[in-house]
DNA sequence: AACTCCTCCAACCGCAGCGGT
DNA sequence: TACCGCTGCGGTTGGAGGAGT
């Protein structure tokens, strides 16, 4: 590994190790990894430096228990992408996917595996309410330059609109969710569903393909799939 | 008080994908 | 087309601290 060759240290962060790489990152902006190590003065490696922006220096990152609302919108988004803790993060303001996968592995997975040992004492159960799932997993794509989605080509037409009736006023409990984060709700991934002015959310068409048409017929419409 | 066990989070590691040459 | 470097992701590990004995 690049620590073993260079020597670098590694383990926990000192503070003053925290605030040199803050500095870096507010001096000279997110991005060029390689060269932040030798930019702030530390004597880390690049993933190490990345990592510990990304999941405990970034601003807006929101430490503490995930809400009820934030564990049932995670599970839904499991339930769709299966193991795409990035995504999933996507999705939950402030959450880092490290923090969502840790969430999940300490709790989510143990309640899944208490729920299926109840549902083998009960064979009928588990046949009708636990079938195996089809994890849905959208092909990772960036945005290049020649890309006519940063030509301003609109995206696709295919939106899948809140439902009207499902949510109104104190409902929308996922725009307050975004309220203090609206950072959040641009594209800051490619494979999210960013989210529109009136709550709908749009995708692009190869998503929408590689949905099952079952799920979609089960969810009828993705309010349903993020909403109680 | 001392020890062991367990939990959980931060950090590490390897790999895949992408862009540039 | 092949190679290289960089980035980002998901799986795994290590260790600090709490709980139990």
């Amino acid at each position: 590994m690049e620590g073993r060759l260079s020597g670098v240290r590694k383990g926990a962060w000192s503070h003053t190790e925290d605030e040199l790489l803050r500095e870096c990152v507010q001096l000279y902006g997110e991005g060029k990894w390689h060269l932040v190590p030798q930019r702030a003065g530390l004597n880390r490696c690049r993933k190490s430096c990345r990592l510990r922006w990304l999941n405990y220096l970034k601003p807006n990152i929101k430490r503490g228990d995930f809400s009820e609302d934030e564990v049932d919108l995670m599970i839904r988004l499991h339930k769709l992408l299966g193991n795409r803790w990035s995504l999933i993060a996507g999705r939950l303001p402030g959450r880092t996917s490290n923090d969502v996968k840790n969430y999940w592995n300490t709790n989510m997975r143990r309640k899944v595996q208490s729920h299926k040992e109840n549902n083998n004492n009960n064979v009928k159960e588990s046949e009708t309410t636990w079938k195996p799932h089809q994890v849905i997993k959208p092909v990772p794509r960036a945005l290049t330059k020649a890309s006519s989605m940063v030509h301003g080509k609109t995206m696709s037409s295919s939106k899948v609109g809140v439902s009207e009736g499902v949510s109104t006023g104190s409902e929308n409990w996922w725009e307050t969710l975004l309220d203090d984060k609206e950072d959040n709700i641009t594209f800051n991934n490619t494979t999210c569903f960013p989210v529109e002015n009136d709550g709908s959310f749009e995708l692009w068409d190869e998503e929408l393909d590689s949905i099952p048409t079952e799920f979609l017929a089960e969810a009828e419409t993705w309010s349903d799939f993020l909403l109680n």
